[in-house]
DNA sequence: ATATACACCTGACCGC
DNA sequence: TGCGGTCAGGTGTATA
């Protein structure tokens, strides 16, 4: 699943249904699901073996599962990955890549749940990891070089805003960059842009300071709106760890509104392409720059 | 250091 | 029905 409310959707399931049981197996069912881990399934197995998850946690849309031993089993969802806590019982998915057990001693809600990796693309994976010293914190590996997001307690803005207008590039080239701030996707920036009338192709260099405040600001205020209602589904591809749906889509006031009239002034909602995939806008509210 | 192009996958949908 | 093309919420790597 990709941007981060969803992201965080699966996160607070990780902790509610996972965190506290100890790993005695691992299964991959597909190779690439573990093409980052350096000796494959044999080793991802290795070193989850008799580890305890200690916590969940999340910087963008990158997970992790803290483990006793001060490494962490990180995973990313890509395009359509699922993590899901699911009766040890139940039919396996389709696209079932990764599967772990657990110890059944002692006493929790979900005896013989399992946790399954569903991957239908197979751009996400899992990876056991160490951890390093980043900022203060303690993060895996992978995601020293990912940026706080905007629901980061320690979340910097007016350093973000000024990284982003020492950017050369354009606006919304810098809001899917996930090394300055993460979380943002191709939707909540799509959305962010609206909400701050602000066109994708504006140079960052010449955005004011209250331009990029407002922009990151919006994007902030849809991700939380999209989180309290559990993230955005347009299909059962993003569900949380019980693989149910969110419901901001009904919210979406761009995204996937080609042709449809624009909710604040009625123009109809423009789609252009951009780097292989979409942008929506309104062509009214957010003015195309003269130069690009 | 910084910006772009492309690669990596499966499945749904559309026009022919 | 089938075929080819297009599109989908992302990131890593190679290249300029």
């Amino acid at each position: 699943m990709p941007e981060l409310p969803e992201v965080e959707v699966v996160r607070r399931g990780i902790a509610d249904h996972a965190v506290g049981r100890t790993v005695t197996s691992v299964e991959v069912l597909h190779p690439r699901s573990v093409r980052r881990q350096p000796g494959g399934g044999t080793e991802l197995a290795a070193r989850l073996a008799g580890r305890t998850l200690v916590a969940a946690r999340r910087r963008g849309k990158f997970l992790w599962i803290d483990l006793d031993d001060d490494t962490a089993l990180l995973a990313h969802l890509g395009m359509s990955g699922q993590l899901l806590v699911q009766p040890g019982d139940r039919q396996d998915e389709k696209h079932l890549r990764v599967r772990l057990r657990f110890s059944e001693e002692g006493e929790h809600a979900d005896r013989g749940a399992e946790l399954r990796f569903v991957d239908q693309r197979t751009f996400g994976g899992l990876t056991a990891v160490d951890t390093v010293e980043s900022d203060g914190e303690r993060v895996p590996v992978p995601v020293a070089h990912i940026g706080r997001d905007p629901l980061d307690p320690r979340f910097d803005l007016e350093a973000a805003v000024g990284a982003y207008r020492r950017r050369r590039t354009e606006l919304k080239r810098a809001l899917l960059d996930q090394t300055v701030v993460s979380g943002i996707g191709n939707i909540y920036a799509d959305e962010a842009l609206w909400r701050a009338r602000l066109h994708s192709l504006r140079p960052t260099a010449r955005l004011t300071r209250p331009d990029v405040r407002n922009v990151l600001g919006a994007a902030t205020e849809v991700m939380t709106e999209a989180l309290a209602q559990g993230g955005t589904s347009f299909d059962a591809l993003y569900v949380d760890v019980h693989g149910e749906s969110g419901y901001f889509e009904r919210s979406l006031a761009v995204y996937g509104r080609e042709d449809e009239p624009c909710y604040r002034c009625g123009t109809a909602i423009r789609r252009s392409a951009f780097m292989n995939r979409s942008s929506y806008w309104c062509p009214r509210c957010q003015r195309v720059p003269r130069h690009t």
